[in-house]
This record gives structure tokens, sequence and C-alpha cells, in this order.
DNA sequence: CCCAGCTTAAACACTT
DNA sequence: GAAGTGTTTAAGCTGG
């Protein structure tokens, strides 16, 4: 029972740590480009048109205006594209802020529900609980103004002439989670819209036609908001804002990378001016965007939004921080542990999000796997993507459903697996594969590996007996570790065209079988360029996988991706044009073949890539490349 | 139910 | 002899 307790806790954890993910990347996004994500032109983004969409926001569909009222709006043509943009941009505002408060809300009420959960089996005061449930009561009104605000907002629109809502129309969208429109269609129907207006109008030569009454509203909804979210709203007016610091230096070091510019199109908020050069993008820059009340106003939205995003931010942290803290959790920094991104999550997600009822609370702990999802309403990316990643995971995810896996994926989520003792969904064949690719020399010790696994994963920090078992067992079962004499012992490497081969022949044509592929694919450090070709095909999917069942999801990976990419990537990516020949091996010659029980023609098969070099043996700087002594039996 | 893949456990041989 | 390394076998689990 404790034991149940425990681990909804740590689903929570999982949960705060996500929204902090989702609030910090909706943060960046907003303080490096300052716009209203939604608003960015459709156009330009069919490569990847969600990604412009706070994960969040998109997936709440946040009712400020109906589709069908928008879409009256967009026949009548009564407005501007100017006043659409304003029109369409507080409405990104105002959705971002009620998602917030919608979701700050639900976050209240699992952490009453978790805390009812926690005095029941301890036996506490209820004390808290009554806090929270005021802090609950709170938010609930929070939410409600929230509401009214956007009924003002919609009836001043009605009162512009900007709005008619027909009498069989429902008034008011108080509904939450009806049929809202979410920014991607709201983006659609602005590119349709412009579309057709655009080429003689685009350039912005008018902005004469400028409501600014427009303006105001716009501007004064979302200000009072956040008085009503923020008391202190006034004296944190200065607004942390480093990025106009940041902005300007960048601007100075790079003078063609603004933050307002970017692929030649002018990134205001609303603004989708199309601008030759750079040159063009500042005069653009002064003419239309310069200190008139219609720029305040945008940018006091701007700053509302960051505002609730480091209002939002901060309040996460310090719950995660205590959260954490409550766990013992023993992570040497608790900044926020990155959730693994794509792999268990989307697996989940994909297959859990479309039939497991989200209130189901009891899951039998027969399905440890199953999302124990307390309070939500409908797929939502946090929670799927969170809520199931903790616990005793026995099931194997890298080579089975749809997951591709890939160096990236376990690079990205190593800080993860790093400090939560979560067991890792790959394979052991996987993972050393992995470790031995990760190594500059391609090539490691079974101690080395030992270490790897152990700095990699919390997870193998424990029970080396069994697990180091494991390893030696896979790495003398599966052929595709090629054991290599060296001159100071013995080193492991990886055969790439065997491991490629584990479970082809039948691939054709069945979608199972080329979901290995794609897995082992994302597996590949590309030391072929032919084997690569090969696999070009199904490489498109590995990127996008996330995004299938939920392109929200795709959008928090790819953004986290982002993220994170920096410093992961560079030991794959770096090798990515080496040719087979260019592998430093040192004094490498296979000592024997394996004989795996498949694939009997292997005889002659494929020249194995890591047999070819021959090199001087230098290979001095072996082990614990990385940052810290590994402490080789931490058992 | 069967099969394939994976994990875990364990026995054994060899080397350091 | 102990510990580490490597090989092999077997059983159990899971999903297709």
């Amino acid at each position: 029972m404790e034991c149940g307790c425990l681990k909804e806790l740590e689903y929570k954890q999982s949960f705060q740590e996500k929204a902090l993910q989702v609030a910090r990347q909706l943060l960046l996004q907003q303080q490096q480009q300052q716009q209203v994500s939604g608003l960015k032109s459709p156009k330009r983004n069919d490569k990847q048109p969600a990604l412009q969409v706070p994960v969040s926001v998109a997936m709440m569909t946040p009712q400020v205006i109906t589709p069908q009222q928008m879409q009256q709006i967009l026949q009548q043509q009564v407005l501007s594209p100017q006043q659409l943009q304003v029109l369409l941009q507080q409405q990104q505002a105002l959705m971002l802020q009620q998602q917030q408060l919608q979701e700050f809300y639900k976050k209240q009420q699992e952490q009453l529900q978790l805390q009812l959960l926690q005095q029941q089996h301890a036996g506490k005061q209820p004390k808290e609980q009554q806090q929270v449930a005021t802090q609950q009561l709170a938010f609930q009104q929070q939410l409600l103004q929230m509401q009214q605000l956007q009924q003002q907002h919609l009836l001043s629109l009605q009162r512009q002439g900007l709005l008619t809502i027909q009498p069989g129309q429902p008034a008011l969208p108080l509904q939450p989670l009806a049929q809202g429109m979410i920014p991607t269609e709201l983006q659609q129907l602005w590119k349709e819209v412009t579309s057709a207006h655009t080429a003689e109008e685009t350039a912005g030569s008018n902005h004469s036609s400028l409501d600014l009454t427009t303006t105001c509203v716009s501007s004064s909804a979302p200000s009072k908001t956040s008085l009503i979210m923020n008391p202190h709203a006034s004296t944190n007016g200065q607004l942390s804002v480093h990025t106009p610091k940041r902005e300007s230096l960048s601007h100075e070091e790079h003078p063609h990378s603004h933050p307002l510019y970017g692929h030649g199109v002018c990134k205001w908020p609303g603004c989708e001016a199309v601008c030759e050069d750079f040159q063009s993008f500042l005069k653009h820059l002064n003419s239309e965007h310069a200190l008139d009340d219609r720029s305040t106003a945008q940018c006091r939205v701007q700053m509302q939004v960051v505002q609730q995003l480091e209002l939002q931010l901060a309040k996460d942290k310090e719950r995660l921080q205590a959260m954490m803290t409550h766990l013992h959790v023993k992570s040497t920094e608790p900044k926020a542990a990155p959730q693994p991104l794509n792999l268990v999550s989307s697996v989940t997600l994909s297959k859990s999000a479309s039939e497991a009822s989200p209130q189901s609370l009891p899951h039998t702990p027969t399905t440890p796997t199953a999302p124990i999802t307390p309070v939500t309403q409908g797929p939502s990316v946090i929670t799927t993507t969170s809520m199931h990643t903790v616990g005793p995971i026995r099931r194997r995810y890298s080579d089975k459903y749809n997951v591709p896996i890939s160096s990236a994926d376990i690079a990205q989520n190593q800080e993860f697996y790093k400090n939560a003792e979560v067991r890792p969904p790959f394979t052991y064949a996987s993972l050393i594969r992995q470790a031995i690719l990760e190594s500059p020399e391609k090539q490691l010790t079974l101690n080395e590996i030992y270490n790897w696994f152990t700095r990699m994963f919390a997870y193998f920090r424990r029970n080396a007996a069994t697990w180091k078992n494991a390893v030696r067992h896979n790495l003398s079962l599966h052929k595709c570790f090629v054991r290599v004499e060296n001159v100071k012992g013995a080193v492991w490497t990886v055969d790439e065209v065997e491991f490629q081969k584990r479970r082809p022949q039948k691939i054709s044509g069945n979608p199972s079988l080329i979901k290995n592929m794609q897995s082992s694919h994302a597996y590949c450090t590309p030391l072929n360029a032919a084997l690569q070709a090969s696999m070009a095909e199904n490489s498109i999917p590995l990127y996008t996988t996330a995004s299938m069942g939920n392109p929200t999801l795709g959008n928090l990976a790819s953004a986290i991706r982002e993220e994170l990419n920096g410093a992961m990537d560079h030991t794959n990516s770096n090798e990515s044009d080496s040719s087979p020949g260019r592998s430093p091996l040192q004094a490498v010659h296979p000592v024997h073949v394996k004989e795996e029980p498949l694939d009997p023609e292997e005889a002659e098969g494929p020249l194995s890539l890591v047999t070819t070099a021959n090199h001087s043996p230098d290979f001095d700087h072996d082990r614990d490349y990385e940052d810290e002594p590994v402490n080789e039996d931490m058992e």
C-alpha cells in the first residue's frame, strides 16, 4: 500500500518534470523569438507545422473563439489582415494563459488527490489538505475570472463589430475543452485568409488601416488577466527581461541573427513580412514596429506571456524540488531531470491513449507500464509522456512496437536515466552497442562497458551481478559483438552489419519488421554510406514517430531535442561521414567468429567493419573519458 | 499454441 | 584460490 503511494508519487514527479519541461520550452520559444508562436507563418513551416505550436497550447484546445465564430469573422472579411493578426495574437495569448491556468488547476487537483492518498496511508492531520483545498478554490476562481475576461473580450469584439454572434450560437465559450480552435487551425485559417490578401498588402505599407481600438482590446485583456493571476505583477513589471540584453549582444556578434528575424521573415508576433535581407528587415522593423501603441501593446502581451511562463516555471521548480526531497531522490542535481522523450512515452501513448480511459485509476500491478493517470482529460502530452516512465518497467521497447530508439534517444534521455532508477527501455544489446559506439575508439573493454552502464543508468547501480552477467551473456551471444584482442587485453566492438542483420530477412512489406528496421537503423552509426543509403527511407519516420500518435508530442520531443542536442549528439554526428576504414582500431583481430543461432549463411557475409584496421597501440587514454571517476563496483 | 527475442540464472572454463 | 572474463545452456516472460 505504501508502495502504491510511492509509485503514485513517482508518477507525479514525472508529471511535474514534464510540466517543467513544457514550460521551459515555451519560455524559451517566447523569449528567443518574442513571438506568439501560434501566429507563425504556416507557409514556411510545411515541414514541421506543429513545431511552432506550443505543445501545451495545442493540446488544450482552449476555447476563446469557436471555430464557427472565427469562420464567420473570416468570411465576413470585415477585418484587415492586420486586424486579424492582432486578433489571432490576442487569442494566442489568452489561450496560453487560460491553458496555463487550467493546467495549474489540474495539477492542484492532482496534488490534492495525492495528499489525500498520502494521508490515508500515513494518517496525517488534514491541515495541508485544507490548504490545498483552499488553494484549489482560489484557482477555480481564477479560472472563472479568466473565463469572464474572455467573455469581456468577446463582448468588446462584438461591440466593435468584429464579431457577431448569432442567437443560435453558444454565446459564450464557457465550456472548457469543448470544440475549441487550436492554434494550428487558427494558423490554417489565417493562412487561407492572408493568402487571398497577401500579395498586394503584405508588404505592410498600410498600417493606417490598423484599428487601434483593437489593439487596445488586445492588450487590455491579458494584462488584466495577469493582474489577477499575479498580484505582484506590478512589481514584476520590469520582468526579468534579460533577453533584450542577450538579443542586443547576439545581435552585435551575429549581425544577421536577430531574434525577430529568421528565414527572411519578420518574426514579430503576428507579422510575417518578408524581408529580403537583414537590412530590409531592419527597415521594416523600424517602420512597421516602431514605438507606437500597437507595438507596445504587443510587447506588453508578450511580456505577460513570458512572465506567466516564468512564474509557472518557478512554481513548478519549487514543487519539483519539494517532491524530490520528499522522495529522497538521489539526484545530484534536482534541476528538472529530463524525461525520457519518446520511447516509453510514445509507446504508451499510442497504445493506451486511445483505449485506456484516463479515469481508470487502479491499474493492476501486473501491468506496470499502464499509465496510472489520476486526473487527466484525454490524452495530454504531459501525462502520457511522463506518467509511467517511472517504476519497474520490465518491458522492452527498443525493438518492439513502433518505437525506434536512437543513439540520440539514449543520449538525450541520459540525464533522466542517470538520476532516476528507472530501468531503461532498451535491450542489453542496444545498450552495449551504444556504449561501444559512444567511445572514441568504438571499442570498449568489458569493464568499460560496465562503467558505462553504471555511469549512464542509475538503474544499473544495483544488482550488478545480474546485469553484468547479462551483459557478458549478450556480448557472447550476439554475433554483432566482436571480441578483439588488444595489446592490453580484449576489447569489444560492434559489427554494424551484423547488428543490422539481427532481425532481417522478411523485411519486405511486413510492417512490424520495418519497425524493427527503423529501430535498428536508429542505432546505426553511419559507418557505411551504402548501408545508410539503404536505410534512408527508414530514417524518415525515425524523427516523426513521436508525433504520429500525437503531433504535439512530436513537438515536445523535437523541442527538447533542440535543447539537448548540442551537448549530446556530437559523438554520433561527428562521425557522420566517416568511412569504415577510418575507424581507428588498434591491433585488432577477432578471436573467433560467433555462431549465432540465426542466419547460418553468415560465413561469407559482408566484411566485418570492425576487423579491417590495424593500428599501433597508442591506446592509452583508454577509459573514463568523461567526467566522473567511475567507481567500479558500486555493489 | 508456437515462435522469436529478450532476460535472468547458473554452470563451467580460462586467465590474471 | 579469488576474481574477472567469456561461453554456453536453460528457463521464463512477452508479444506477434
